[in-house]
DNA sequence: TAGATTGTTAATCGATTAACAATC
DNA sequence: TAGATTGTTAATCGATTAACAATC
């Protein structure tokens, strides 16, 4: 029936989703008890209208009259999320990038827990970074099916990236994180998120130059 | 007049800037000479029809029943998104995060130039890591103003994030690529380019978690 | 020339904002 | 109760897609 069809949420939606949460948890941390639409819009800069409307695509989870709760609110964005259940997590690459992602204590704050490293490197293989031993990429099927892993991190050189993915499609894996330069492919079933560093760096060139493109455009049409 | 007046170009026309450039760079690698908006879109997954609004924002840089030169449009993106003059860049925190960008070859073969690290660790400063020196982090103001830096890389912890982009608001720079997770503010003209990863992970997680999310959601809106 | 493909206008689609009855 | 603020419908705005005359 109509009433079940969930309509689906869109990507602007979701990537709004983590800045409520944090600051929820910020508000928490204050223990403040409620929060009206009007003021998180106020102090994250969206509108009231916007962020009703957001949350109302998973549920009714304020009061008229009062607002929402934070901590019940907190709680609703973080199964949402998918905090509400642990994370295993696997860093492919043991290079410098590998390493910074395995010393970021916010992820497993968040209960992304790091279990290892993987790499093809032989000096690399068995040493341990920050308490997270690094293992060889050759055994990393068995590691992943054995330790219920659900998210891979890929942080090998661009090269080897796509081959990796493959790799871990052989695998329970449910989602990949990939940072090298290139957009992998998985099987099906397996999300991925690309975080392209480069286009993000040339995003910021493109605004720091736009006065620029701008003056080349209006020189254009008027000639 | 009205002819003059430039329409905003909006940041998702911008986000896709890139992945046109680097797409026209693998068809000049491989010498192809020309291109159409539908065959462009075949392969990157865009509608013929975005692609050519997409350019004509910047100008007409096709011809009928030709398409597009593919090393003139390949240029002309490159300085749209402002890579046709050197950018100088520093990468303030000497950390794993830090030496991992300063490794990755693909900024310096776009154009972007980093010149030194900046740290507070005495046991980093005076070292260099592949070729790039470590300064004393009290330098930066004088550094950045005599090299005529215009990009800072924050890889600092959470703490000192927002000090280091006041500190940068002092100097010539024109963009910040922030990386510390919390969204830095900047003085006036600065461009600032944040990088949550965190929230790119939470997307993921999200992604991940949502059958369950929308069975939920089906559930209370049967009972 | 005929075929192809652009630049651009018009139509559609989706996302954001505004408005307001419902209700705490 | 009166005031506040939700959930939700309607209006607006903006972005994407379709269509097609212009033209290489």
């Amino acid at each position: 029936m109509a009433s079940d069809e969930i309509k689906k949420v869109s990507l602007a939606v979701i990537r709004r989703l983590p800045k409520y949460h944090k600051f929820l948890g910020e508000l928490l941390q204050k223990n403040v008890e409620r929060v009206s639409s009007h003021e998180m819009g106020r102090i994250l800069g969206f509108t009231a209208s916007q962020i009703r409307q957001d949350l109302n695509n998973f549920g009714e989870f304020g009061q008229q009259g009062y607002g929402y709760n934070v901590e019940q609110l907190y709680n609703e964005l973080a199964k949402i999320l998918g905090l509400n259940t642990e994370h295993k997590m696997v860093i492919v690459g043991a290079g410098k990038l590998g390493q910074a992602l395995a010393g970021y204590g916010d992820f497993e704050r968040h209960g992304f827990k790091i279990l290892a490293l993987f790499d093809v490197n032989p000096d690399l293989i068995g040493k341990s970074i920050r308490g997270i031993p690094v293992h060889d990429i050759n055994d990393i099927i068995y590691f992943i099916n054995e330790n219920e892993v659900d998210i891979a991190v890929i942080t090998v050189p661009r090269e080897n990236a796509q081959e990796v993915a493959d790799t871990l499609s052989k695998t329970m894996i449910k989602g990949i994180w990939n940072f090298a330069p290139i957009e992998v492919k998985a099987g099906p079933g397996v999300i991925v998120e690309n975080v392209l560093l480069l286009d993000s760096l040339l995003t910021l060139s493109y605004r720091m130059n736009e006065s620029r493109v701008k003056e080349r455009i209006a020189t254009q049409k008027n000639s």
